[in-house]
DNA sequence: CTCGGTTGTCTAGCAGTGCTAGAATCAATC
DNA sequence: GATTGATTCTAGCACTGCTAGACAACCGAG
């Protein structure tokens, strides 16, 4: 039994090898650096070992995702408790989502750029991405308003997040003004 | 003359078809199918003619972008010019540039996701993309509120209806509620 | 301690990609 | 009608994701 444990263990190991390889040489080189051949040399295997653990380059990109999504609950989570008060709150959430999605471009692309075969806002939705919206909306429905539902809301300052994150990082706004974009945004989003 | 001058309308012509041809294939199938063999056999040439025209396959996607941001500004002031009220004009709007974008996702794909090439909020950015800012800008700043940049208050309000566009074609969020977001968006935002 | 069989890994290859050098062909001019 | 110059094509490079089948390493039984 013991062998076979063992065996279990490594495959284990060399799997988050993989994963942690993935997403160190994405955010070093992009995504598109990211190739079957370049990623089996670097954890020093063979191509079709790769293939042993995912069934293709998009799995990886999905754990990759994974990874990144509890991470950033966790983020979410120390930047709010922080704070004190609803709206200070937000400032932070706000604050600390793209704060994350810039220092680790790579995997915020994996979790909500790229197909990582990953189903969102359903039932079959992987438990990290359930609670990375639960992290956003844990502080948000404290601002949603009378007559809004929590949830809506939720999805539409993420939303907004979202768009100023990769607006800014694909050069399509100037990085300059982003802490001035983010107060209009909590400033006029927050209901109370 | 008159010979060299029938080349160069032909020369134009084929440009445009190559354009044309790309989009249409993207939007058929995705930019992932738009490739350099594909696209050749299409307009009836060999690959070596697309280079001819443009320097890569990034060069295209960029053309595209480009046609897409002056039919988009076309369309933003359509239904602007229909709505009486700066509210109403906002709405108006919002629900113009979703429509846009949700109509026609390879080309908005071409303009905001993909890499083409192009520069943006700079001084060497292309005109029409200026002009499909412009479009936005000219309904937005009426609701900005005092103290407030209309430029500024542009870039927030188009990151969020990037936001709204892109995760809800990406299926992070679920498509039923759109309208509600975008009533939510346009109703707190607004100022006056 | 050796042997058989399973498990795991690798080599080699497929069909596809963007892009390009140089051959071939076409057409306008003399 | 021949020549010359522009235009277009064929063929190929180095790369991609992915996989079949050969090979080697290891475990458990005798």
């Amino acid at each position: 039994m013991s062998v076979q444990e063992r065996k279990q263990r490594e495959r284990a190991d060399r799997e988050r090898l993989i994963v942690a390889t993935a997403r160190e040489l994405a955010e070093q080189q992009g995504w598109d650096a990211v190739t079957t051949r370049r990623l089996a040399e670097r954890i020093e295997y063979s191509q079709p070992v790769l293939y042993s653990h995912f069934s293709g380059k998009r799995e990886i990109i999905g754990a990759v995702a994974l990874e990144g999504a509890a991470e950033m609950a966790v983020a979410l989570r120390a930047a709010t408790s922080a704070a004190t008060g609803p709206r200070a709150r937000v400032t932070a959430l706000a604050r600390a989502y793209l704060d994350y999605a810039e220092r680790n471009p790579a995997v915020y692309d994996a979790m909500f750029q790229l197909d990582g075969g990953l189903a969102f806002a359903q039932e079959e939705t992987p438990e990290p991405l359930k609670d990375a919206f639960a992290a956003l909306l844990e502080s948000l429905a404290e601002v949603a308003g009378a007559g809004v539902d929590p949830g809506l809301f939720t999805e539409t300052f993420w939303a907004a997040l979202h768009g100023l994150a990769t607006l800014t990082r694909a050069r399509r706004l100037p990085p300059e003004d982003t802490e001035r974009r983010v107060d209009l945004l909590v400033t006029r989003l927050s209901a109370a």
